[in-house]
DNA sequence: GAATACGTATGATATATATCATAAAATGGG
DNA sequence: CCCATTTTATGATATATATCATACGTATTC
């Protein structure tokens, strides 16, 4: 992890509209005094399960994923996360440590401002207090949705979701680059390795999907969908 | 559905406290003006998935399921919830329709104040903004924890890890009347009926609980801990 | 209170998924 | 660049779960 120095992108930010948008420039500023970039490479730990949440982070670029370890040491993913998302985002304002850990899976860009600085905005600014209400409530919805939307299918099902949701939501893009290896789809979609391996081949024999390594193109939309509707 | 006039009860409401606390007695008051009470009976559909929201739910008394009814027919239960817990909780920042269906599984008990009062609320308080915050949270970590829970067991440790949380967190006894039907059981866990009933029977045979139709009591709570933790 | 639907129950069988084994390809570190 | 490790891949087999069938008890309704 490194400590990084771009605040002069700050006004392009993803995030200036989508959340800071109410603040005062007085009540911004205030927050920006505060706050300190990371740049995390793929595989580094930005926070564990367990840690002080004393921040309020979020992606300026790249992308993440929240998951627990088990006692067995297997892990299990709650989600992956994009700029725009918050990352520390549901326990922020009911727990006092983080629920789930969260790693790089590609190189990533973190801004970190400190929480009592956030929720003296939320008290000073009402407007800006239901923006972060409906952006936390946005994140859950979608995790909560994800979460339901895969429990109720079965493997091919789960992995022509996950496969539409990365083309769709992450790469708005047929064409992209697997984020995760097919392990960690295993963790996302709790399913074994060799059954998330064997159903991306199968779905590549069918003429479904092509892959080149890591490179997925969705070839047939339409069965793709057919199969995460009725899979 | 019927409507209740209860209004005197309000000061021993467990949301006086749990969410209205930081209220002035004038904000207090404006938010009761608005209030309406009705009480459902098991089975009375409180909203259908796709209503507008324009009111904010919360259980007095009883239980509810917030769920979804695919094309098939079949229903999946995303949530059980007891009175302290939102009703209409995540979406109601994010969304201007309800996600899920609120169906009462037992006699139950709602209050519902007007969006926009709570609104109004939040932007003259910003006390009341965190701790509306600090709820919804709750709420929505408490359904992610849970389906995050289920999602990585199978047929034995997920009807483990039910029971022992109806037991714990919503009847603080080791005995008690199963609110759901074995049907329902399986909608929420996403299995079948057939083996949430034979599971069930398992658990009997095998002497870790006992069953009386609904009424269930937990005999072997260790073992039952350790089929979650395990299964 | 008979008729009907629904919930509970259990067995037999089919299907889906996990596990175990093995190996080639890709990746990362020195 | 080479070695070690991880990732991808595929087959054989065991296990978990769903499906189909049937039965009986228990509500619900007219």
């Amino acid at each position: 992890m490194k400590t990084s120095n771009d605040i002069k992108s700050c006004k392009t930010c993803v995030y200036r509209k989508l959340l800071f948008d109410s603040l005062t420039d007085e009540e911004y500023e205030k927050i920006n005094n505060s706050r300190k970039e990371y740049i995390y490479k793929r595989g580094d730990i930005i926070r564990k399960e367990g840690d002080p949440i004393d921040s309020f982070l979020y992606l300026r670029s790249g992308l993440i994923k929240l998951y627990k370890t088990n006692k067995s040491g297997k892990d299990h993913i709650l989600s992956i996360n994009k700029p725009g998302d918050f990352i520390s985002l549901l326990s922020i304002f009911s727990n006092s440590v983080y629920k789930y850990s969260i790693t790089a899976i590609e190189e990533t860009k973190v801004c970190d401002i400190e929480l009592l600085e956030l929720e003296k905005a939320i008290e000073s600014n009402s407007m800006f207090a239901l923006r972060v209400l409906n952006r936390i409530s946005n994140v859950s919805d979608d995790i909560i949705e994800n979460q339901f939307e895969i429990r109720q299918r079965q493997v091919k099902g789960r992995i022509a979701y996950l496969l539409l949701f990365l083309a769709s939501k992450i790469y708005r893009n047929h064409e992209f680059r697997l984020p995760i290896t097919r392990r960690e789809i295993g963790e996302l979609i709790s399913m074994t390795t060799e059954n998330t391996i064997r159903t991306l081949s199968e779905f590549r024999k069918d003429g479904i999907i092509s892959m080149d390594g890591k490179i997925i193109t969705i070839i047939d939309d339409e069965r793709l969908s057919s199969i995460s509707k009725t899979g």
